[in-house]
RNA sequence: GGGCGGAUAGCUCAGUAGGUAGAGCGCAGCCCUUACAAGGCUGAUGUCACAGGUUCGAUCCCUGUUCCGCCUACCA
């Protein structure tokens, strides 16, 4: 697209997939071979294989990129490693369905076929959000993506496993999990969701074996009824003096009649229900704790499809949520059921599937993790580790003081394959991480790999070194271990982040995987709501993009990005920033425009032929890419891309393009126009490249496209902010105060747009009023004044009307001779309703300086303030009388 | 039950070493002024949730209250 051609509106589509490619090709997003410069890394939190670009994933992909691409240009040698986890459960059941659909299981086919099928998959489908994230211009170095399940990673895994289970930090054995009956796999504490519901409570009569002090039975209340063919006991509490005396009695469990003890426990609250709790461990994780201390056997009711089993009596074979109206029907019938309180509980459901979870006695794979977390506590502590916004700490904190084991073992076959080998000679458990073909123990032959894989999450603990080639002592881990910073949601502090923390101690000499932590927002829909597929409020990026623009999408999510609240995104804002692009696009237009033609356009502008005007943005300028530095490095992206769409708009556009004009178009000769076009040129250059980080595309078109320009954005060197004149800059907002005040006063006297008006200027001070002799210009052309009058302190002219502008101190009056024109009502009372604002403002800081306590306790530079507004405004005030008593003169 | 966060213009949100409260959208008026109507100029609107406290001074700090979110927890 050349200058010449630039469309009136921008159009994206063919720039971002012009760009898209243009960057993939330079291989500009891989860090350079080792330099002296320094390193800045981070890994991509890995998107599910499963998975497709969500809100989520664009925001942190947005403000991951926009600190990548920032720090590139500011001469860090920047790796951004990209990847993707293999997604152990959502996997398996994407392709068992596909299995489903052809009518068989995956047992049918056995795991090696079952495995060849995941991969096949994987080659053809899984994955796609890598290319969604490549579409969003995440600068990423491709090159180096990596998968949870490479070779490389499943070495790293293995070895981790091996060490800690040497180290007696992995065991095996029989606890209660949370057992997901539909993908037949334990799952942790984290990946059940739980979510109140309302329920019931059955009150149960079970009946002792003998009478004792009177008393033929015992009422339990519970919620799961169907448990109770699992109960190994009934438990009160020994301070309840309802039911002390039947502690060590018998009861005779209803339909089994199996005889179980009544025992005594703390745990057992006297208030709630009856105060007497059935006690089943095999499906319950506080029973289970209580059957520990009390010795009580566990008895699992129910199969892996949570169907009862052959313990379940005559419920046997049913599902457990008809064999529980069954057991609440058969006790009515047996006139056992006592009543039925309604009831609200937490109820846990698979994070994957949303299937109720079971709790499940079962054989499997833990984590010790307490030994791990007191490290990752202390890193966080002392500020090795640093989380932004710092709040978050808290939650993490408390997370990891109050740990518990981590069952990693899952009963799938997509993952890594714990590397333990059970001897059916000695039992002896063999870890290797090559597979081994003896027992270490007793050296027999008959061995066997253990059949679960390990959580998903177990890998992606490791992501940060494992991507980096660790277990080998590689280049990249050298260069780029520790990691700057991680970018990630906060929902997964726990799933991940803690994790790799501990992981990242135990295994890199105590060396933290990353040093900033940062915690990005929240999500929602324009009511608050958070999105999901079934409330039907997503906001598909794609379609944003499509619609919108990326940089337009991008620049939404950044300037929403403020820390410590959630993002309520609603359509209309990335309509708001699309315009912002068009801005830009016109600005670019304008420079062409402008410019066409002019050889020397993009060669650099000597400083002794710049204006004021020309000072003043570049000024504006360094002050936006200081403040634009300070905040990307703060983390706070909103903060950047407002003060880059304040400087683009509100400054370049509402300001220099317009001021420029009259220079541009050679009405001030062929220096002046030369110097213009090279200060907007060397602006738009700027521009581009604060903007560069936050909307790639359009800007990389739009830099492409000026003069003098070699080489990409992406490696340009980002603008440092040193050029500046400060006393022009300030000069140049009264000049720009004082076309405020004209154009005020012209639309409140209804002037029309093209009447060109007299205007008075008047200020006591010399250096103001050279000020504006010298801007005159300006102030003729903004103001539309067909001329201008600078004066010192005169009477005013008559029937003008008055405005005032004020800068850093200094004032100027401003009158626009209207006679005639002026409606006198309209001024009278604009200058009244002013009036009364200032005497009251004047009321209130004379009233501040008169306490005596002010004086004296206040800092001096308060005080001496305060003191100059009250000056400034009796002065206002004083003037706005004589306005209002010309005015009544007039009449 | 514990913990965290929020409450600022009609809406969505910034902000403040405690010292005159800001933006965008929306709204009103005037403009199709050759970069841009996805635009320009101008304007109006706030007991900064409530009640106390600290302070010369509180939207900001402290305490309590009320609403609203979220996280976490084995009362069956």
């Amino acid at each position: 697209m050349t200058d010449k051609t630039l469309s009136k509106t921008y159009e994206p589509k063919a720039v971002e997939e012009k760009w898209a490619a243009e960057w993939l090709n330079s291989g500009c997003n891989a860090p350079d071979a080792p330099p002296g410069k320094p390193s800045f890394s981070m890994v991509i939190p890995p998107p599910n294989i499963t998975g497709a670009l969500h809100l989520g994933h664009a925001l942190n992909s947005t403000l991951q990129d926009v600190l990548a691409r920032y720090k590139r240009m500011k001469g860090f040698n920047v790796l951004w490693l990209p990847g993707i986890d293999h997604a152990g459960i959502a996997t398996q059941n994407v392709v068992e369905r596909q299995l489903g659909a052809e009518g068989r299981t995956r047992h049918d086919i056995g795991r090696d076929e079952f495995i060849r099928r995941v991969w096949k998959w994987k080659e053809e489908s899984g994955g796609t959000i890598i290319k969604q994230l490549k579409r969003l211009g995440a600068s990423c170095d491709w090159s180096r993506l990596r998968f949870t399940m490479d070779e490389g990673l499943s070495k790293a895994v293995r070895k981790v496993f091996v060490e800690l289970y040497n180290e007696g930090l992995i065991y095996r054995g029989d606890f209660i999990i949370n057992w997901c009956p539909r993908c037949h796999t334990a799952l942790s504490d984290l990946e059940v969701n739980f979510t109140e519901k309302d329920g019931s409570l059955w009150h149960m009569e079970y009946p002792l074996k003998e009478p004792a002090g009177g008393v033929s039975s015992l009422t339990v209340a519970t919620t799961r009824p169907e448990t109770m063919l699992g109960d190994t006991a009934v438990a009160v509490n020994p301070e309840d003096e309802r039911y002390k005396h039947l502690i060590g009695k018998t009861i005779i469990l209803p339909f089994v009649n199996r005889e179980i003890p009544v025992i005594g426990d703390e745990s057992v609250s006297i208030e709630f229900g009856t105060g007497a709790v059935k006690i089943t461990p095999g499906h319950d994780f506080n029973d289970f704790e209580v059957a520990k201390r009390h010795n009580l056997p566990a008895l699992k009711v129910m199969d892996v499809d949570a169907r009862m089993n052959e313990h379940g009596g005559r419920f046997a074979g049913m599902d457990r949520f008809k064999a529980r109206k069954a057991v609440v029907e058969g006790l009515t019938e047996l006139g056992l059921l006592k009543k039925i309180d309604q009831h609200k509980l937490m109820l846990g459901s698979c994070y994957r599937c949303s299937t109720v979870v079971e709790p499940t006695l079962s054989k499997q794979w833990f984590v010790r993790v307490a030994p791990l977390a007191a490290p990752a506590i202390k890193a966080v502590e002392d500020g090795e580790i640093r989380f932004v916004p710092k709040g978050w700490e808290n939650t993490y904190f408390d997370w990891m003081r109050n740990i518990r084991d981590w069952c990693i073992s899952r009963q799938i076959w997509w993952g890594h394959r714990i590397p333990a080998w059970h001897c059916k000679a000695c039992g002896h458990v063999t870890a290797a991480t090559v597979d081994p073909n003896r027992c270490a123990g007793c050296g027999g032959k008959d061995i066997e790999q253990d059949n679960d894989v390990l959580d998903t999450w177990f890998s992606s603990a490791l992501w940060p070194f494992s991507t980096l080639g660790w277990p080998d002592d590689t280049e990249d881990l050298k260069r780029f271990y520790p990691t700057s910073a991680l970018s990630t949601s906060f929902d997964i502090i726990f799933f991940w982040v803690a994790r790799m923390i501990m992981m990242g101690l135990k295994f890199m000499d105590g060396k933290p995987p990353f040093k900033d932590v940062y915690i990005h927002a929240l999500i929602r829909d324009a009511c608050g709501q958070k999105m999901s597929k079934s409330k039907g409020n997503v906001i598909d990026p794609l379609v944003m993009m499509d619609t919108y623009g990326t940089d337009a999408l991008r620049f939404t999510l950044a300037i929403l990005a403020a820390q410590g609240r959630d993002i309520k995104l609603g359509e209309e804002r990335i309509a708001v920033y699309r315009n912002f692009a068009n801005k830009l696009w016109n600005l670019a237009r304008f420079c062409h425009m402008n410019i066409e033609g002019m050889e020397t356009a993009g060669a650099p502008v000597d400083a002794a032929s710049l204006n004021m005007a020309d000072k003043w943005i570049l000024t504006r300028r360094s002050v936006c890419a200081v403040e634009v530095s300070e905040a990307v490095e703060g983390y706070r992206f909103d903060e950047a891309a407002r003060g880059l769409y304040r400087f683009v708009w509100h400054e370049v556009c509402d300001w220099y393009v317009e001021l420029s004009k009259q220079d541009l178009k050679g009405e001030n000769g062929p220096g002046r126009k030369q110097c213009a076009a090279g200060v907007l040129v060397a602006v738009l250059k700027d521009t581009m490249k604060m903007l560069h980080p936050f909307m790639p595309f359009i800007t990389e078109e739009i830099y492409s496209t000026l003069p003098g320009v070699a080489g990409g954005l992406m490696t340009a060197e980002f603008p440092a902010g040193k050029e500046r004149f400060d006393k022009e800059a300030v000069d140049m907002e009264l000049v720009m105060d004082v076309v405020r005040a004209v154009r005020n006063v012209r639309t409140d006297m209804n002037v029309m747009l093209d009447a060109k008006v007299e205007c008075v200027c008047v200020s006591e001070d010399p250096g103001v009023r050279e000020c504006l002799s010298t801007n005159e210009g300006y102030i003729k052309q903004l103001a539309k004044a067909a001329s201008l009058t600078v004066s010192e302190p005169a009477s005013p002219p008559k029937g003008a009307a008055s405005g005032r502008a004020t800068d850093g101190g200094r004032v100027v009056e401003v009158y626009v001779p209207l006679a005639g024109q002026i409606d006198l009502d309209v001024e009278e009372k604009r200058i009244t309703k002013e009036l009364e604002k200032v005497a009251k403002e004047l009321e209130g800081v004379r009233a501040r300086l008169a306490k005596p306590d002010f004086a004296d306790k206040a800092p001096r530079e308060v005080v001496e303030k305060e003191e100059a507004r009250a000056a400034a405004l009796a002065e206002k005030k004083e003037k706005l009388d004589a306005a209002l008593g010309r005015i009544r003169g007039l009449r």
